[in-house]
DNA sequence: CCATCATGGATAT
DNA sequence: TATCCCTGATGGC
């Protein structure tokens, strides 16, 4: 396969990996493994403004902002924008592996996540964004997580309980896979509406996410920003639960 | 043309 | 908690 920088900031790694086959590709959360066999990898991950664009034979002249191209002769991957695109070697992947929490859609068990919510009194919209808890969940889906269990953001981990812990990852676990299958970040519910997943588009997309008014209530969706993302919850559909003395 | 915002994370303080 | 990096779409002048 062939790689080339059309921006020049990878020229180096496109050089190095320029005329090797791809032996696989590995997702663990948010990363992307590229295996070029002999211990070398390249490592991606997407960030907040990564993404790929998908060419097929004849290939448009990649843009000045295009990182690393990736054809064969039929097809062409192009990468932009992304916060990590980099050669690694055995060491460097096994510490990323070491370092990140559980990821569903690889079937790793939960134990190590419900451990850290039955300790830790972190705000459950905290717990969720952080990838050595739980590895994928991004501002979505957290967001929507938290909506479809009827969970206020702030509450202290600890304070759900184990049932409402397990409950947490599953929906996780779900919308990860509907991601994978559908493409998209869908995480409403089709029986609600009447209609397929497909048709589950715009403004039927989310209940909460990136909404003025909760898909579902109709009330106001409050929006906030926390830790540096931007938490969006229905007040109404999530409420605070009760002070509970020497629980938190 | 410019400001603003976005599915993320490392680093400084 | 603040700042910086990466890119692209959008909307207001």
């Amino acid at each position: 396969m062939g790689a080339s920088s059309p921006q020049g900031r990878f020229a180096d790694g496109a050089r190095e990996i320029d005329g090797r086959c791809l032996r696989g590709i590995d997702a663990v959360g948010k990363h992307l493994l590229y295996d070029w066999g002999e211990g070398l990898w390249l490592h991606v991950h997407l960030g907040l403004f990564g993404r790929f664009r998908y060419h097929v034979a004849p290939f448009p002249a990649p843009r000045d902002t295009t990182r690393l191209r990736m054809e064969t002769d039929a097809d062409a991957i192009d990468l932009s924008g992304a916060t990590i695109c980099a050669l690694i070697g055995d060491p460097e992947r096994d510490a990323i592996l070491a370092r990140l929490g559980p990821d569903p859609l690889r079937g790793d068990p939960s134990d190590a996540f419900l451990e850290r919510c039955a300790r830790t009194a972190t705000p459950i919209a905290a717990v969720l964004m952080d990838q050595s808890a739980l590895g994928g969940v991004g501002n979505v889906y957290r967001c929507e997580a938290l909506f479809a269990c009827g969970v206020d953001p702030f509450a202290p981990a600890r304070t759900l309980g184990s049932a409402m812990h397990r409950r947490v990852w599953d929906v996780c676990a779900a919308f990860l896979a509907t991601g994978v299958r559908t493409g998209r970040t869908v995480t409403t519910d089709p029986a609600e509406f009447g209609v397929p997943l497909s048709r589950l588009t715009g403004a039927r997309k989310n209940y909460v996410y990136r909404r003025a008014t909760c898909l579902r209530c109709g009330g106001p969706v409050r929006r906030e920003a926390f830790r540096g993302r931007t938490l969006h919850w229905c007040p109404a559909c999530q409420p605070p639960l009760p002070d509970v003395p020497g629980s938190a």
